[in-house]
DNA sequence: TTTATTTACGCAAACGTTTTCGGTAGATAG
DNA sequence: CTATCTACCGAAAACGTTTGCGTAAATAAA
């Protein structure tokens, strides 16, 4: 069985490999009858262009990375598919990889990567990552990079974010304005700077509202999700005082419904909690939980149309493309609505 | 600033391309003092391969592809998290294209991989999919393919999924345990296999316990959720005497919750419901929600480990490395536990 | 008529890697 | 002193595409 290549073609139809190839790329170069006969027989043979010839020549491979911390999170699920969605407009494939939150995991990822395996990056950075040279120098190997909910400051990129702080601030001062007083914060980890835009959010808004921060009240959550809900136990028992609970992420809501459910304490008569999520069932968890939810599909989507607007125009990606979408605060009955 | 390839290394090394290339694939054609200074070099240039001109030249991408309908659904979530982690180990890259549900889609995703762009792929088949001849062209293309969880029975290849008919079985038989008479199966669409087999379970279990399969309590579901909503709400008023769900997919399930919440029918006192599920929320739902779930991550990683391991020996894929891997029932309040 | 210009196509060189087929120098064996 | 072997290395041909350049014929302009 002959493969079916530009050579077979070419050859099946008396013609050159290069009047071939640019039948199928509809040069004007190429007469209309001839394009004809090449579709025709190209489309009977079902040939499929080897990619990787192509992106070897063109030094282009129509492929875009993204490496996230993880997918079984609604957040990264549904913004894979806004930049899926992007992608496949664009005709472009999209290469996953997750870091687990790891640092040399997102190091040795990314430096695989500048091999010229894909044309452009999207990411999120993990939450270990400290030392951002590796992200720096896919610069000097040409590949654009889009930050999305997890940026990095230091690298001059685009960045689509949510409205992190006012997310925060919202968020804080709806449990102030259902009666909490002494309102804890968990977040992800302290040198995410979406965990610090949300964290300065919490803290301006229990000012603004004469509540005085105490950093006994806040929590960084780690990997594990059995080590989270022992540490939220253990800050509950420690501070009963405790009413009001700000989640900066999911995962930490979820476990801190878990610990109350344990302690007896009843939301929201107890505790009241909001935390940010994605998930569909918010509202018939029990009870309903409060969110304050990100547009994550549109994030992933923009994120992705501005890395593949720069990637087709060869142009560098600039700070000031960066986007912030809004999320929306969710009132249910966990807060007391 | 000169690229940093083979030729560029050996320039300055005085060494063939070739040589350079062995030493880096630690050939045993080459001396070990040269090996050290060709590595020497090319960690400090910080070399790394072109992907695709080895691709090519190799006719090997070390790349896999994963067909799936959607990523937002914590099944394929965490199905992909398993097979990433399989691909990683191999050190193998992951494609990632989702169908939507979609046949056409599918099958121009399909019809674009066959050009040599991976290795092998995963694939979980559209709803929409009742032909399967872009499924077989593979074969010919030389592509093994694995499917999981939504198999594809008239192909001949390796499947990896959960025991759907079992499931299907207990999960009705723990409703009718649990003294529901009249059971509905809410199923994600009638031509799909592993529905299919759900449903055989439920209906041979209800029959096993002298109960009267009745189609009008069968509803299979659509794409829009919205849109089952409405055909659920339809049904619970045209069945009063319904007092058991068996939901086949979570999307279903959570429908299911808003129907009954919103006809006032209190869970699990007028209607039990049960549900295939991996929502890790379940145990939070109002109230928890009584589960099969199916082992996603290791659905995912196994299947992947098929798939590489017949890609790395460049054999097909056979039926008889097929795999079945158990779920597990939680029974929670809303079947009355 | 001659001279430009256009149209349609082919030749051959890239792209960066891997691999086959040698080739040379030195060592060992006969 | 030749023959065989081993250890290293290089030249060059692939892999399938794209593309700059050349060119013949056909047409248009002079």
């Amino acid at each position: 069985m002959t493969p079916v290549n530009l050579k077979s073609l070419s050859e099946q139809l008396n013609l050159s490999i290069a009047t071939v190839s640019r039948a199928l790329r509809d040069s004007h170069e190429v007469s209309e009858a001839t394009k004809v006969r090449v579709r025709a027989l190209a489309s009977a043979l079902h040939y499929e262009p080897n990619a990787y010839a192509s992106s070897l020549r063109r030094n282009i491979s129509k492929t875009i990375g993204v490496v996230i911390p993880k997918v079984a999170n609604h957040f990264f699920a549904l913004a894979i598919n806004g930049i899926e969605e992007a992608a496949r407009q664009s005709g472009y494939h999209v290469l996953i990889y997750l870091t687990h939150d790891d640092y040399e995991r997102e190091m040795s990822i990314v430096q695989h990567l500048k091999g010229g395996r894909v044309d452009g990056l999207l990411m999120s950075v993990a939450s270990g990552t400290q030392d951002f040279a590796h992200l720096r120098s896919l610069k000097d190997a040409n590949i654009p990079i889009v930050f999305f909910d997890r940026v990095c400051a230091e690298i001059e990129t685009a960045k689509v974010t949510t409205n992190d702080y006012e997310s925060g601030y919202q968020a804080t001062e709806h449990l102030i304005q259902a009666g909490c007083r002494t309102i804890a914060h968990l977040l992800i980890s302290n040198n995410l700077s979406i965990g610090q835009f949300r964290h300065q959010g919490y803290l301006d808004a229990l000012t603004a509202n004469d509540q005085a921060p105490d950093p006994d009240l806040v929590m960084s959550g780690v990997m594990d999700n059995e080590q989270n809900v022992a540490l939220i136990r253990e800050l509950l028992l420690r501070r009963p005082d405790i009413d009001g609970i700000f989640a900066s992420v999911e995962r930490l809501a979820i476990s801190a419904y878990r610990v109350c459910h344990e302690l007896q304490r009843r939301i929201p008569e107890d505790v009241k909690i909001i935390g940010f999520s994605n998930l569909e069932a918010a509202a018939l968890l029990d009870p309903p939980l409060s969110t304050i939810t990100q547009p994550a599909y549109d994030i992933g989507r923009e994120a992705a149309k501005i890395l593949l607007r720069a990637v087709e125009k060869k142009k560098a990606v600039l700070s000031t493309q960066s986007v912030v979408l809004e999320s929306t605060l969710f009132a249910r009955q966990s807060t007391g609505s």
